[in-house]
RNA sequence: GCUCGAGUGGUGGAAUUGGUAGACACGCAAGACUUAAAAUCUUGUGUCCAUUAGGACGUGCGGGUUCAAGUCCCGCCUCGAGUACCA
């Protein structure tokens, strides 16, 4: 559990994780288990910085107010979350509590950082290991022999290595390093003033804001994930997560495999290098296209080419990643007028460049196999390119075959093979020719790990010249105070208004880092700070982190499936590497549960607007009152209903003789300027009893609502209509978690969101079934009371009413332990029905009752456990074991079915074998009726399940 | 477009392994108590036909496997999520 304390505060959609996860842990510590069951704040973050801008409040201040409760500058009252959760009653251990923007926590993430900065990753033992490992290699052998996670091509000699200044070496180790400082191709939000990484844009725009982004070279901070990408993907096997969370994380990774090839250009040194997933297609190949940032098209392009070539490309860098994405269809591309030279065939092929070969994956130029992809294939016949079949049988006049399943034809060596076959021999032979090499390649990037922005963890980073360096001791480096939340005018991110007096630590080189972590730094590594939260020597203790190990149950929304949920695994990784935690995947088990969408009231209106011939002295338009319309008259409207429009007219020709009372000078009809269209205003969910409207209310709430005018359905209550929509402030539909723990109490709340459907699926608030759960527990209540006073009794307990508990007892236990919270509830509804009509008050019963009941409803159980004479809190009593003994019956009812349709029922001993039931059964009046004289072709039974006639 | 997930009464949902579809609630209707309201309790409530007895239909649509399908298989429709020229 670890939410962003937003200054909104929590709706009821907010607790559902936190109940079920404190059913959980509750049920878990009833079970006799140590149960670590956490809550802290992820509080670095955009939100509190935006509005730091707009107010020049400190975000850690409006931070504090957002969890602790207090008013906000505007004078509004801040409930505070904790104060919100307190009500809820969760059993969270509060004394772990972290966050995030605390020096003491963000400490350690710098901490990990560090560690991150200090590292490379050895291909050869595929783990991350101390960068003096590398230096060591580097001084002795260069780096010919290692085997590194790297963008680096080149070689250089230990020779060279030793000969670089100090400057230069660590340029190179940079290229090496799993935090590193490059000039990269970023996603550049200027409404933001930040770059941001490939999973916080959604849709081509900033997820938070819906702000646009472009691409921009710039020097910043990124974490080689990449190393990764091979462990990340086949680690997921051994989680137990949702397949689609599974699938998302797969797909961003993105993997496939294939074969690197080189092409020579006819003319030049240089080699075109292309990444292809079907090396099988080579002789298909009759043009190549790079991306237009390509470096060698400025190069290769020819005189006669060049003006076409660069006003291409210019169009190119001026289309936005937006623009580019919604523009798919298009076919564009320019000829440069070299030729590259086919490996196998010799043959000259031309060497176009297109916006659809992407700069940022693989090399950034394709061969073109026009017959085996469509993209080739379109760009082909939109050029008059030639397009080669080498498919035996297929036809490729329509478009292009890419299928897996063809016969390779025209193809020298791959002729006759099937797609499999020729693969492995095509990179056999270009692997034996010295043409390339088989490859595989993944779509997951390197993730930009700066930001330009105040509240975030500053870098514990120092320059010396343009060479970063990290701090050496483990001080923290806190948050500087800043005149502004804002960039400089130079464009330096906000800490660069820092003065050299406001770092708590001497900087030892030119400057600090003037960059901020991102949001996912301190988010990704926060479930180890949980086991062990007020170390100062060290992030997690060894002894505590080897106890409590990774996390069992995870419960949280699925929108961090590409970022946080891969993140955190990166971190875990590697920290497994260096050896700091025994795990290699934080999350064992996790649940992504659905959202509680908010209930938006409508209230429909008719627009009203003034008749007049003469313009001078006419009815105030501001003057008209809104006239609301209840939903089942606006349902009669719609259908031409003839009365409703007479009631309409007549309300209308009110307000048109009250306006002309009042002001007799004027002139004008008033009148409807649409019947048809008719505007509709979402309502407080706090105006509202069931669909009705508290109209007296409504017209309080906003001025402009005072002097409205309602039209009602005839027995005077106005109906508002309803949509299903995100809970959220604007749309006036969010129902707070405090107003519902004031009127119904903290357990129904409780109990009513488990009751609500499956954890997992998204639902609509309905606040009405509320009292379904209230009533269940005020009968729970009564069973313990005659009247006001308790009344239970020692007597020895029914075969009856122990087949209601037991029963109960092991459905509750199952039910949890397959994260079912919401059948427990109807469980508990049927026991408490059952025992009522029983009249049971027995001690021996609604003790363990108590006991079961407490992980959903804490409240009333401690205070009945309380009343039943224990002195000690029902938190540490045990779960009831149940007996299989109390629930065998002798009798088993049977359906019997005829062709599948059930009849009637009839009670058999649970003992009697087949052929006994059939002659039974058989021998059966009721039979013999549906039998109508019939031989049954076949008698099907299932002992204690099923009888079924085949007739 | 591709990938994944989901479609059950008026509503939220239950049916865990193919074996009585609609548990438990909400809502609605009728009734009891009450001057009245609230609270509480009782009864009914998938649709259609039938006074009753009972019958037919019924888990998005069309087909299939099976003695038996909400559940398994094939094809389609709708909604939701992710992704977006990934070579």
């Amino acid at each position: 559990m670890f939410p962003y304390p937003s200054g909104a505060g929590l709706h009821v959609g907010h607790p559902l994780g936190y109940i079920a996860s404190d059913v959980y842990a509750r049920y878990k510590r009833l079970c006799g288990f140590n149960v670590l069951h956490p809550m802290g704040y992820d509080s670095f973050g955009l939100p509190a910085e935006q509005y730091a801008i707009q107010t020049g409040q400190h975000p850690a201040v409006t931070t504090k107010t957002n969890i602790e409760g207090g008013t906000d500058k505007d004078g509004n009252v801040i409930p505070g979350y904790r104060n919100q959760l307190d009500k809820i009653g969760f059993s969270f251990d509060w004394d772990r509590e972290v966050r995030t923007s605390e020096p003491n926590y963000y400490k350690w993430t710098q901490w990990i950082f560090k560690q991150i900065f200090n590292s490379w990753y050895n291909n050869e033992s595929d783990k991350a290991e101390k960068i003096d490992t590398l230096i060591e290699k580097f001084k002795t052998e260069g780096n010919t022999t290692v085997k590194a996670a790297t963008d680096f091509e080149d070689s250089f000699s230990a020779a060279d290595w030793n000969s670089w200044s100090e400057e230069e070496q660590q340029a190179m180790l940079l290229n090496y390093r799993l935090a590193y400082l490059s000039d990269t191709w970023v996603n550049w939000c200027p409404a933001l003033g930040t770059v941001l990484a490939n999973d916080e844009i959604k849709n081509g725009v900033s997820e938070r804001g819906g702000h646009p982004v472009e691409q921009k070279l710039m020097r910043q901070w990124s974490m080689r994930i990449t190393a990764y990408a091979e462990r990340l993907l086949k680690d997921l096997d051994t989680v137990d997560w949702t397949d689609s969370i599974k699938e998302i994380q797969k797909n961003w990774i993105g993997k496939s495999q294939g074969a690197a090839v080189f092409f020579d250009v006819d003319g030049f040194e240089d080699k075109i290098e292309v990444f292809t997933t079907r090396p099988d297609t080579i002789y298909g190949v009759s043009f190549m296209v790079l991306a237009p940032e390509h470096e060698l098209v400025s190069k290769i392009t020819t005189a006669d080419q060049k003006d076409k070539i660069e006003a291409y490309q210019k169009a190119a860098a001026a289309k936005s990643e937006r623009d580019r994405m919604s523009d798919v269809k298009t076919i564009s591309g320019e000829f440069t007028g070299a030729y590259a030279i086919h490996p196998f065939s010799g043959e000259k092929v031309p060497v176009w460049i297109g916006d659809y070969v992407l700069a940022t994956y693989g090399t950034g130029a394709v061969m073109s196999v026009p017959c085996g992809d469509q993209r080739d294939w379109d760009f082909a016949n939109h050029f008059k390119i030639d397009i080669p079949n080498i498919f035996k049988d297929v036809d490729i006049s329509e478009g292009a075959y890419a299928e897996k399943d063809a016969v390779i034809t025209n193809s020298d060596f791959l002729n006759d093979l099937k797609v499999k076959k020729a693969t492995k021999l095509a990179i056999y032979e270009i692997e034996q020719k010295g043409f390339g090499k088989g490859k595989t390649q993944y779509k997951l990037r390197n993730a930009v790990f700066s930001r330009q922005r105040y509240w975030g963890e500053p870098f514990p980073v120092y320059y010396k010249g343009d060479t970063p360096y990290v701090l050496d001791n483990n001080d923290v480096v806190e948050l500087p105070e800043v005149d502004k939340y804002l960039p400089t005018e130079d464009g330096d991110p906000p800490l660069a208004r820092a003065n050299k007096d406001a770092w708590n630590v001497d900087c030892p080189g030119d400057r600090m880092e003037f960059n901020t972590m991102p949001g996912w730094a301190g988010s990704s590594w926060y479930f180890l700070r949980y086991m062990d939260p007020t170390n100062e020597n060290e992030f997690v203790a060894k002894d505590k982190v080897n106890y409590w190990q990774n996390v069992d149950l995870y419960i949280g929304g699925a929108e961090h499936a590409t970022g946080h949920l891969l993140y955190s695994r990166f971190w875990t990784k590697f920290l497994y590497d260096l050896d700091y935690i025994p795990f290699e995947e934080p999350f064992k088990k996790m649940i992504n549960q659905g959202m509680i969408q908010g209930n938006s009231a409508l209230v429909y209106r008719i627009g009203l607007g003034v008749l007049s011939t003469n313009k001078n002295n006419q009815i105030d338009l501001k003057s008209l009152p809104n006239l609301f319309i209840s939903k089942d008259l606006k349902k009669r409207l719609e259908n031409e209903d003839l009365e409703a429009n007479i009631l309409v007219d007549k309300k209308i020709r009110e307000i048109n003789s009250r306006i002309k009372e009042a002001n007799p000078n004027v002139n004008g009809e008033v009148t409807t300027t649409s019947r048809k269209y008719i505007p509709f205003r979402h309502s407080d969910i706090n105006f509202l009893e069931g669909d009705i409207l508290d109209i007296e209310k409504f017209k309080n709430w906003r001025t402009e609502y005072n002097n409205s005018e309602f039209l009602t359905e005839e027995n005077g209550d106005f109906i508002v209509g309803r949509e299903i929509d995100k809970m959220s402030k604007s749309k006036y539909n969010v129902q707070t978690p405090d107003d519902l723990v004031e009127k119904y109490g903290a357990d129904t709340l409780r109990c009513y969101e488990m009751f609500l459907g499956p954890l997992e699926q998204h639902k609509p608030w309905d606040v009405q079934g509320i009292t379904g759960v209230h009533g269940f527990l005020k009968k729970l209540w009564r069973l313990f009371h005659n009247d006001e006073a308790l009344d239970i009794s020692d007597a020895e307990p029914t075969k009856e009413e122990l087949k209601s508990l037991h029963k109960t007892i092991k459905k509750i236990k199952e039910d949890i332990e397959r994260y079912s919270f919401n059948t427990p509830v109807s469980t508990f509804m049927i026991c408490v029905n059952e025992l009522t009509s029983l009249k049971c008050n027995k001690r021996a019963i609604l003790s363990d009752l108590c006991i079961i009941l407490s992980p959903f409803a804490p409240h009333i159980a401690e205070e009945l456990w309380n009343k039943l004479g224990n002195t000690e809190s029902i938190t540490y009593a045990v779960f009831p074991e149940h007996n299989e003994e109390y629930l065998t019956e002798a009798n088993h009812k049977y359906p019997v079915s005829f062709n599948g349709k059930m009849r009637f029922m009839l009670e058999l001993p649970k003992a009697m074998g087949k052929a006994d039931i059939e002659a039974t059964v058989m021998a059966n009046e009721q039979t013999a009726k549906y039998l109508d004289g019939k031989t049954p072709k076949k008698v099907i039974v299932v002992p204690n399940k099923i009888v079924n006639f085949v007739i």
